[in-house]
DNA sequence: TCATGAAGATGCATACTATGCAATTTTGCG
DNA sequence: CGCAAAATTGCATAGTATGCATCTTCATGA
């Protein structure tokens, strides 16, 4: 599955885990205090390191709140160029994006967290479904790839790429909304069924 | 059709134009440069008030290069929920939004300025067209209105409401990234047809 | 094993955004 | 005019972000 485990030298395995203590820490203090209580000081100070040093990882104190998972994208790429031919670009997009919200969920304490720090910063929607499971000039890309179509010319597969954001945020906020009475899987599908029917209650 | 014309004091209107002429600077600066290239101070200084000045009327750069036309959000909700009853939801915000750019586009040097900045600067996009036409909250909610649902429990609102936008991103980006060779008109109204027929292409 | 070069971490300087507060200037009005 | 309210300004402060020089740590080969 994975290109190389075995050969990791000490410093790659240093710097991982310098980034990953960074980013969790950044999602962990925006999580129990929101965007505004959270300052790179902070996060440096818990994880021991300067914050010159948290500036040669992130661009940003976002960047690091909402980083994306490690090979998201191309597993997104993957899913939709791999669906079956018989299923429309949106199906294909709604299996993918789900395949890619269930992986996420699988880090259940990570999952909480975001959507924590979701509630106190609604701010962070962007990034976070930009990062976790929907880049938008990939998603442009690999859409007009597999729709055989020009994305500077062509609307649909731009529109696509926006509209199955747009389902994404509408279903996380609902979800967070409501107080999670409801699987968000259950309200995700949903959108992607009304947008299939085309939107007409 | 406008509340008050007349009774506007000196102080008034040394204000509007104050904050005027740092929004225009700001969208002009920002239409040459790209966003990287504008500073507050240069803008203060073509304009002729101090630093502190501008943060008294706008919270950031950004907000004063995307501001919003006055009156913006009230047309809107005004225009989605006065709508032919038999127009559906999708439809009404098709005219309401469709009316809103129009009035946009009656200011052509101002439309121009915000195009050129918008392909210097694409992250201005969420601001313009928060901005100008789609207020996310404010739509939900007056969607929400018109559907007679609740916005926390029910999808619809919030999926129209975010979908809507992802249309007009789209329809904004195609625009520009094909050289404007059709009207924008011409691609946004594509959008919003294609929503109503379901994606199924 | 250890010397050396490369990669990473750090400190420092700098530029800019953003906010609070106090002092000053301008405007509106009796 | 002269006062009070409102707007502008300067100053202090905190935080983000980047470039650069220096120092430390790791990887590699002789």
């Amino acid at each position: 599955m994975s290109s190389d485990d075995a050969p990791l030298g000490l410093r790659e395995r240093k710097k991982r885990a310098t980034r990953d203590a960074l980013a969790d820490v950044a999602l962990r203090f925006a999580a129990e205090r929101g965007m505004e209580g959270v300052t790179v000081e902070a996060v440096t100070d818990e994880v021991g390191v300067s914050v010159r040093t948290f500036f040669n990882y992130f661009s940003c104190l976002e960047d690091a709140i909402t980083r994306p998972d490690q090979g998201s994208a191309e597993r997104m790429r993957q899913a939709v160029l791999n669906a079956p031919q018989e299923l429309s670009a949106l199906n294909a997009l709604r299996e993918a994006i789900g395949q890619e919200l269930a992986h996420i969920d699988q880090d259940h304490e990570r999952w909480e967290l975001q959507t924590a720090a979701l509630r106190k910063s609604p701010s962070l929607m962007n990034g976070f479904v930009t990062a976790r499971c929907a880049d938008e000039r990939a998603l442009v890309a690999v859409l007009a790839e597999r729709l055989g179509k020009d994305p500077d010319s062509d609307l649909s597969p731009r529109l696509l790429a926006h509209v199955s954001n747009a389902a994404v945020r509408a279903s996380v906020e609902l979800w967070v909304a409501s107080g999670r009475t409801r699987t968000f899987q259950s309200i995700y599908r949903q959108a992607f069924a009304m947008l299939a029917a085309g939107l007409s209650d």
